[in-house]
DNA sequence: AAATGGGATATTGTATCCAATCTACTCGAG
DNA sequence: CTCGAGTAGATTGGATACAATATCCCATTT
């Protein structure tokens, strides 16, 4: 019974070495392909902030290619949350509201905890180790405030953990979420440099699946995501109020 | 507060009705639009079953458009599970393991039931009114076995009662999980011609709702749907079972 | 001075066309 | 007779070109 990792089945510590070495005999990738990753991937790091209006002209012109590619992508990525489409003016990068972020985590703590739950009896000790790793490489990208990198390892860490219970389309749906949720996550990251419980959490949880305790460990995630999602509403909240009066004084000049 | 409805915001009661009223004013809608939804509509009557490949071309004579449309309506279906690409080989109707029917109604109870949960406090008279009329042209169409009426309804009846959570992400999910779940039972639902205990759960958790009584209303979700998921593996389990037969006799002649 | 209307401009939506790729079939060699 | 190479047809992927729509500015009017 194989296990899928949807979509993260790279090996995550032989990554950067078996990209050049498992990609380049697939070079069979469409162009609509390359621009959704690299539109998800803009957007994802902030680069396109909220209600940033996506112009198909100069995102094409951006990724050298014509518009077609470009509007599949942005298709896509409409399905995915990320951006919103009003017909005949464009897309925009969505923006959650201070309720949807809320929302946001509370469904996710109450999914994630039950995956945790799912997976702990069955996980193996490779299980254990290879998340070990990862947090290693999580709480370097953390301290860095290597945004790129530090998203796709809290989802890996966190995929990781759950991958044992088997839950492909579960796991589908709550990779979804992470992507909103790690959108303003990262946000928080860089304007705080790294403040934050998440390590001492991550650790904690991880020794709680590696001791086979479910409910510790179930209790531990719903913790950690809940915790997550009040400080970031906190934060965000502060932000767009700061925003708005900065906008005011502005419009005052 | 508004309630969210999700994209069911039509009051069902008046729908016919106001259909003409409501949509001639703005005949503004782009012709992707109109082929997602076309395409999403046929996928989910089981005009196109699983597997079937989907050729752009004659998709788009048939709907009398060009292809872009038609490809851009795909990326959007693409995107919500319904069909699947195959670079340089088209698309098809995407089709469900058991494994995964089985995994998708697991998750619905669960987030269903917590719905009602967070439901049930707030729900008002005219909530439950609303919901009893919908029950009615519900158990109509599903006597009728009129496929298409019958999802409308059964997803309107569902969010109805949980509309007074509040809660317009959840919503968004469950709404897709309703689709990828009512393509099979429709299947059921035509070839058992209504033989099922929906129609009594349906009562008996409306009737919990009325009441206030959450951890009742609650509980008898969680089992309407996973009652549901049992029974509907059983029914795609035998029918694929006999369709492989089928398909070995035919190929042995 | 404010409001309204018209037109120029920018941007999206759709169709047509060409290139790249896959599939299936034929033909020939072993 | 089987297997493989090669080629023709079908189908998708992408670019260019054109049409439809929205936005914005400015002139004109009240």
């Amino acid at each position: 019974m194989g296990r899928t990792v949807t979509s993260a089945s790279k090996t995550p510590a032989s990554r950067t070495a078996s990209d050049a070495m498992m990609v380049l005999p697939i070079t069979r990738q469409t162009v609509t392909h390359q621009a959704t990753e690299a539109l998800r991937e803009r957007i994802l790091r902030g680069m396109y902030p909220d209600d940033t209006p996506l112009r198909q002209d100069a995102l094409a012109a951006e990724l050298g290619v014509s518009r077609i590619p470009i509007r599949e992508a942005l298709r896509q990525l409409e399905a995915e949350g990320l951006v919103v489409f009003n017909p005949h003016r464009g897309a925009v990068v969505s923006s959650l509201s201070l309720d949807e972020i809320d929302e946001l985590f509370e469904l996710r703590s109450q999914i994630e905890s039950d995956l945790v739950r799912r997976a702990v009896s069955r996980t193996t000790a490779e299980d254990v180790s290879r998340a070990k790793e990862i947090l290693k490489a999580y709480e370097a990208a953390f301290r860095a405030a290597e945004v790129a990198e530090w998203g796709k390892l809290n989802w890996e860490f966190h995929s990781t953990l759950y991958a044992p219970a088997d839950r492909p389309f579960t796991m589908a749906i709550i990779q979804r979420l992470h992507q909103q949720s790690d959108r303003y996550l990262r946000m928080q990251l860089v304007l705080t440099h790294g403040q934050s419980r998440a390590i001492d959490e991550h650790r904690g949880i991880l020794a709680a699946v590696a001791a086979h305790d479910t409910k510790l460990a179930a209790a531990l995630m719903r913790q950690h995501i809940v915790g997550a999602g009040r400080q970031l509403v906190r934060f965000v909240s502060t932000e767009r109020q700061a925003a708005k009066n900065g906008s005011l004084k502005s419009r005052r000049t």
